[in-house]
DNA sequence: CGTGGTGGTCAAGCTGCTTGACCATGTAGT
DNA sequence: ACTACATGGTCAAGCAGCTTGACCACCACG
């Protein structure tokens, strides 16, 4: 493969990417969450399992601890998440998601399918089914970082 | 498809994208290209054709035009571009790329090309072309935008 | 030739991030 | 048990990249 073929492949990648980022978040204010961030979201898709502290958190978004722990004031500060005791770590916070961060988080599920569904309409189920199967087997496990 | 999968496809694109960028960065910094951000290289993509006017960069990156000019002041006084008289407009100004640019535009296609190599050895082949294919008929047109 | 629109820059301000310092708590060594 | 160091978290200050607002030079249309 040429290196213009790789980087058409990686413009487009980019692209639809940006694109994606967009639609979420214009949905999600949609349905009435406002004073968030497209960064927001990859924090509250790391708290939603169980909670998550301040260092992990940093390490999932590769930002220092001192940026999450303001990304964290500000979720607090707006009603989505919260600051608990840590059950094992007595120096350590749990942050969890409140009612309102798990609703949040399911607006941006829907407005992740409204796009989602946007390119089955093009490409087809099967396409976008392979396209979701490539996609997981090349990503990386590291910590997510902004596009740019 | 499930709301779930959605965001299972959404979190994998999304995560391909942010490693992708810091690879061709990281790729071109270590071909002695320094002091450049990621959204450098977009830039790059769009005046490298024949150039571009500020107010066009600013639409293509989907930000101010003082943004833009800024932006572009920084890539002239590190040598990667050069602003022109524009030829039509005595109130344009054509921003185009110097060899030194050129240069850096070949050692980010070189990355990503090392990139879209693992993903080869990884995928095949085939399907490489076939996310290519599907992620070009998916992309936007509109400015380009970092991923959050 | 005015009058409004457009390309571009200057200036000031904000926001999100960084580095540096610090305290409280955990953990390992002796 | 006591010391010494590592780790979770916050406070404070600074910086970089972007925004809004104001402004000038030039185009284009009546």
């Amino acid at each position: 493969m040429q290196n213009s073929e790789a980087m058409a492949l990686s413009a487009a990648l980019l692209a639809v990417a940006g694109d994606l980022t967009q639609r979420i978040h214009d949905g999600v204010v949609a349905r009435g969450f406002e004073g968030l961030r497209p960064a927001h979201g990859f924090a509250f898709a790391r708290l939603a399992p169980g909670g998550a502290t301040v260092t992990e958190l940093a390490a999932h978004l590769g930002v220092t601890k001192q940026a999450a722990s303001q990304l964290v004031d500000e979720i607090v500060r707006k009603g989505y998440a919260e600051r608990q005791p840590h059950p094992q770590d007595a120096r350590a916070r749990l942050v969890v998601l409140t009612e309102r961060g798990w609703a949040c988080t399911r607006a941006a599920e829907e407005a992740a399918a409204a796009a989602v569904g946007e390119w089955v309409a093009l490409l087809g189920e099967g396409e976008v089914r392979a396209l979701r199967g490539s996609l997981a087997r090349i990503a990386p496990y590291g910590p997510i970082r902004p596009a740019w």
